[in-house]
DNA sequence: TTCACCATGACGCCGCGTAAAGGTCA
DNA sequence: ATGACCTTTACGCGGCGTCATGGTGA
């Protein structure tokens, strides 16, 4: 074999012929041989070069690169291949991102380019620095807009703002079905201020699927978690029968021990308590949680607030008890309350 | 304000006059109006225009589509965002899979092009469907070749082929120090093919790091894992000593009773008895099972078997035992080696 | 003669930066 | 008059495909 032409070298390596001139021009290779009237010959020594340029290249070296690195023996590769490295990390990073926006707009199923430009703006709002530009795009979320959902839940997870937190939990009990099915992603994240954050959004939402999550996270490792759902729920009371809130009492009276919460916590047991089915039960579960506390601890005196609240016989006999209780405060307000309580 | 200059606007929208001015003669826009001697004023209208613009641009469409988009009502989104994710998918996984290459380079700390040269071969012959290709590499990795640890980690843990796969763990065993540690991520694969891989790449390095990973995974959930673990360990004794190897008993034992390599177990369990702190508590292990087989079982014979080779007392009253055995194998087999044993 | 192959040279693509050569405004 | 703007036209980059035009070989 004297040495191949360029067609044939083309189909043995894959590189057009265009692309071998082209390697050429650049001086990449040059083939040993021509022929009388000028045809290229290629060696197997060629074809080698040839296939070590491809090698190259398929890392992502540019042509210029290429002829460096196989012309130069003093030409280190190791900082090259740093670079790429780096550079190739850049890329993928950014075609991720690129790639979460377009689902999103892929996800608000928009109708025309229109709507793709609103979405498109909305989420450029929302992942805003400004507080402000936050805040408009979650209370123009609430409206008639095509809506990326998982945007919304993924701005609600990681909301720190307060007031921006509020609007785009509001957007999102607006929004479609399976909303607290993706929220409920937040809860099992790491991070505890996502989990609370995921809850505080499940409890924005009124439909009984999310009513069912609030159910589950009562017996969540996470206390916050916990006493977020606990909350939720009792507002909801209605909805749920007293059968379905039992569960929710020791973890509000959990509260009222803890000072966490302890008012709002209060104020809704005193509302679970006007369910028939439920006032003995609460009251009996805060007498018992009175005679666990430590004498002389704050946390007794909150109860005792918190009996107040619940009427029935087992309360008027606790608090009788109470007034003569050795926490001279417990004693005080015991009395006081029974004073009211028999006008 | 009448309108606003090309330098304006730019400033403004963050668009070099450059390509405000290549828009334009793309069609993309065309300022409201120009001023006597010819500059361009752009309106507010055509502000938002060009903000439009970016925003698709942001999404990866081209400048064409982009016009496209702008100008005809009737052009859904759906489809070409359904594109776009899809390519964007597709970059994104070369890119991974570039990057995953490009770090093995990198690990394999070439001194220059030469070197990178082969492990771009090595690699590509790694990742070959090939299974004879993939055998010359495996075999050319354990020679001087400057070599990507990760990469061969990952083949050994991903070989189908047996005779591959054993010239993988050959060249492993050549290749540097923390390459048991590497292997060691395999055992916590989901994939039980993985596991085994890994404890059997592991097995043939001699370290003390691969003997201290063997002896972990004698608690391995996996039954596969441990029995290999038990196998090497064995095999390895002397550089363990009798308090390193009681664990290793009970799994040969096992295997022995399931029927599972019992004859490799069975060697290895008399090769351990050779050492006189082990003797013993071989034989007991054995009688116990053998005791707690049920009569009849084919796991019983192969245990007796097993005992043969297992010197000292205890060994031989049991064989005694075992010669009036109800079952009939039993009670032959233990005759018979009895009577080697006497002379 | 036909057909497959070779040669060189050139244009287009896409998204821009940059520069040249000249005019305008405060 | 200076300097900061504006105008149009054009080239270059990188990695190719493709086409035109003409010659070669079996």
């Amino acid at each position: 074999m004297v040495g191949m032409r360029i067609g044939d070298v083309a189909r043995r390596s894959g590189v057009s012929a265009r692309m071998l001139r082209h390697y050429e021009s650049l001086g990449l290779i040059e083939p040993t041989g021509r022929t009388g009237v000028g045809y290229r010959e290629y060696s197997e020594e060629d074809i080698r070069r040839i296939f070590h340029i491809e090698s190259l290249r398929s890392l992502g070296l540019s042509l210029r690169d290429v002829g460096r690195a196989l012309d130069n023996p003093g030409f280190a590769p190791a900082e090259l291949v740093a670079g790429l490295v780096r550079q190739t990390r850049e890329r993928i990073a950014r075609e991720t991102e690129l790639l979460t926006r377009l689902q999103r707009i892929d996800d608000a199923e928009p109708g025309d380019w229109e709507d793709v430009l609103q979405v498109v703006a909305l989420l450029q709002a929302l992942g805003s620095e400004s507080a402000g530009r936050r805040q408009r795009a979650a209370l123009a979320a609430a409206g008639p807009v095509p809506m990326p959902v998982d945007a919304l839940v993924a701005a609600a997870l990681s909301e720190p703002d307060p007031n921006v937190a509020g609007a785009l939990r509001w957007a999102l009990a607006q929004a479609g079905d399976d909303v607290p099915r993706r929220l409920a992603r937040g809860l099992a994240s790491e991070d505890p201020g996502v989990r609370e954050r995921a809850v505080r959004s499940i409890a924005g939402i009124s439909t009984d699927e999310a009513t069912a999550l609030l159910r589950d996270c009562l017996t969540s490792p996470d206390v916050v978690v916990r006493r977020r759902a606990a909350l939720a729920l009792a507002t909801r009371g209605a909805a749920l029968g007293s059968r379905g809130l039992t569960d929710v009492i020791p973890v509000l009276i959990d509260m009222i021990v803890d000072e966490e919460n302890d008012v709002d916590a209060a104020d809704a047991l005193s509302a679970l308590a006007a369910d028939p089915g439920l006032t003995e039960h609460i009251a009996a579960g805060l007498v018992t949680r009175l005679a666990d506390s430590g004498a002389g601890s704050p946390a007794r005196r909150r109860l005792t607030q918190a009996l107040a609240d619940i009427p029935g016989g087992t309360t008027s006999k606790a608090l009788a008890a109470l007034s003569e209780d050795d926490d001279r405060g417990v004693a005080v307000t015991a009395t006081y309350l029974l004073k009211l309580r028999a006008d």
